[in-house]
DNA sequence: GAAAATCAGTCAATCGATTGCTTAAGTCAT
DNA sequence: ATGACTTAAGCAATCGATTGACTGATTTTC
């Protein structure tokens, strides 16, 4: 057991100790020529380090480092449903940069306010992550709650909140007011806006930078059409839209979902889209594939979910983050649903 | 410093040595009395300890914990791309079991094979997880010599291996059975099947499996298309399938991506759906929205990703698995793209 | 009433790595 | 040659919790 360090493999991962013990030295010299600094060794010494650290296949533990540095080096996002496709990009672009900055992702898909409050517990409480990326819109009292129990590095991705942290979001009113242009410059001027309520933020900032652009246009009022932000959401508001026979040309789904099941809808009731209805939608990455191919408004939702990763990074660094609102803008992308109204 | 445990907040979380502190008792006796057993000790003991823990707020240091248990309670799970929601279902199953059963769930959505294996090395060799599940497809030469390198009890999820390592899947077989039983049973005889290439097992037990009922019911070979697991490859399939008029009326689009793509493409070509072309898919909980929602052989995802965590689990608990297939079988959803050839 | 058993807990090592403080030897200046 | 530095590395505490071995007191058993 003592001399033994020859060609067999270890059924233990090797730690600091086997490499110590082979080459006579101590471990806290290895500990700081493999990672830290703060010493001066020879460099023969170094360079054994370095090779019996190789031969032996080394790799750090990290739960015991991160036990002494106190930081476990994973961050946490918590996210209310990953089949939702706004969802998906958002963690996959943070899951992408959280692993190229060295970061390990731990991902909550959480319901309800009450999962979203236990798993808190879990991840927070014990300490599994330095710092929690929030894309959930539930702030109930007891979350808050929470949150001020156990304080912890948090920003908010693709929502605000009124509870105090930081957060990154797209132009969410840039995308409203160009689809308000959209609509104008397309000659339209019966206008609605399918959205969610007020109270999520999106939505709210979404439908004012709407307004914004149909007045600027000089366009009259549009109808506003709520519902939640799902493709059933959209369909109904479509459906209800069509029904009261309002005379609406153009339709703008503010959600991706919103979009679909509004396209659904008025294939239904045999609205022809674009001739009869032009309907732009929000962030139609996914749905190139409906007939006809959504036109759509198209914000960066990876690149989001990869800034919140940045700029909780940043936090770390010592930067002090501010509210930041992703730079690309929102760009207009045609396909099959947008034509001048009354023509062929 | 000593005695002021009153009524202020404490700034740094509780340890097990502030309850002992606290009590004068002994932090091993804390311990065993909030987690372990294998003590004896006075109720009134007993007690305090809970109470003060409560009062402190205590909740055990996981790093620490795992550190000295060598268990992290961290699952791993690989997946080549969050955006595609087969795997996003996978996932949301996966974590939902993982969250009540305590485990929290590491996320690695990997494109190509360097990362899996670098993404490998950071979960697996520094120890983060316990276990992995794996769901990419890619089983490079590198990623099995990560995997011999260090060995973790894996499973594999939505694939079976060539490598090594048990499974769970759907009944995949059965999907495409079924597929071909429904086409039998509504008259149609000229069938063509869109999958991915027989490299994909899923795809290959599909295949057979439609092969099958496509025998069985007597029926004449049916044509082969072969194309990614995308929207656009069921797109490009579908077109080069009726632009080479094979006279098909009933297309199995063997994954959800193909069959909305299909979709399209049939609506591109001017194909009347279902009236002149019939199309079954797999998996169309996503695609109720289309136009006409699609008829689809539903399979449970969310089923098959909470099911691999408990299958991990119960290995843990010295179970020794076996591949499994989810008990729920394939059912048939009739909705919109389905009829009898040549009417109406 | 002595031995055995039970109770109620304590002691100390340990998981693997990090880090501030020392120390021993060698080098340099004077 | 002696004090002052520098170099090269070792020592030991620490992060927070777990766990097997052990101890002293009390109770039970025969």
């Amino acid at each position: 057991m003592t001399d033994a360090a020859d060609a067999r493999l270890p059924a233990r991962p090797a730690t600091l100790k086997d490499i110590a013990r082979a080459l006579k030295v101590d471990v806290s010299t290895v500990s700081k020529v493999l990672s830290g600094g703060g010493i001066s060794v020879k460099p023969e010494t170094r360079q054994s380090i370095v090779d019996e650290a190789a031969r032996l296949n080394y790799r750090p533990h990290a739960l015991a480092r991160n036990l002494r540095t106190r930081r476990s080096g994973a961050l946490g996002i918590l996210l209310p449903n990953l089949m939702n496709p706004v969802y998906a990009a958002i963690v996959r672009g943070a899951v992408h940069r959280a692993d190229e900055l060295g970061y390990v992702m731990l991902v909550a898909d959480v319901d309800d306010e009450a999962a979203s409050t236990s798993v808190y517990r879990r991840l927070v409480s014990e300490r599994r992550v330095d710092a929690l990326i929030i894309a959930v819109s539930t702030q109930s009292a007891e979350f808050v709650d929470a949150i001020a129990a156990n304080p912890i590095p948090h920003l908010f991705v693709n929502r605000r909140s009124k509870i105090g942290g930081n957060s990154v979001t797209v132009d969410d009113f840039a995308a409203g007011y160009l689809a308000a242009k959209t609509f104008a410059d397309y000659g339209h001027s019966r206008l609605a806006f399918i959205g969610a309520s007020d109270e999520l933020d999106t939505a709210q900032r979404r439908r004012a930078g709407f307004y914004k652009g149909v007045k600027e246009s000089g366009l009259p009022p549009f109808i506003d059409a709520i519902g939640p932000y799902s493709r059933r959401g959209g369909y109904d508001s479509m459906l209800s839209l069509i029904d009261a026979k309002w005379g609406v040309t153009g339709v703008f789904a503010s959600n991706i979902l919103v979009g679909i099941g509004a396209l659904a809808a008025a294939t239904v009731r045999g609205v022809r889209v674009p001739s009869e209805m032009s309907i732009v939608t929000l962030d139609a990455e996914d749905a190139v594939y409906t007939s006809p191919p959504l036109t759509a408004i198209k914000t960066s939702l990876e690149e989001m979910g990869a800034r919140a990763i940045d700029e909780i990074d940043a936090l770390f660094r010592g930067q002090q983050s501010k509210d930041v609102v992703i730079e690309t803008p929102p760009t207009l992308v045609l396909r099959g649903t947008l034509a001048r109204p009354n023509q062929g």
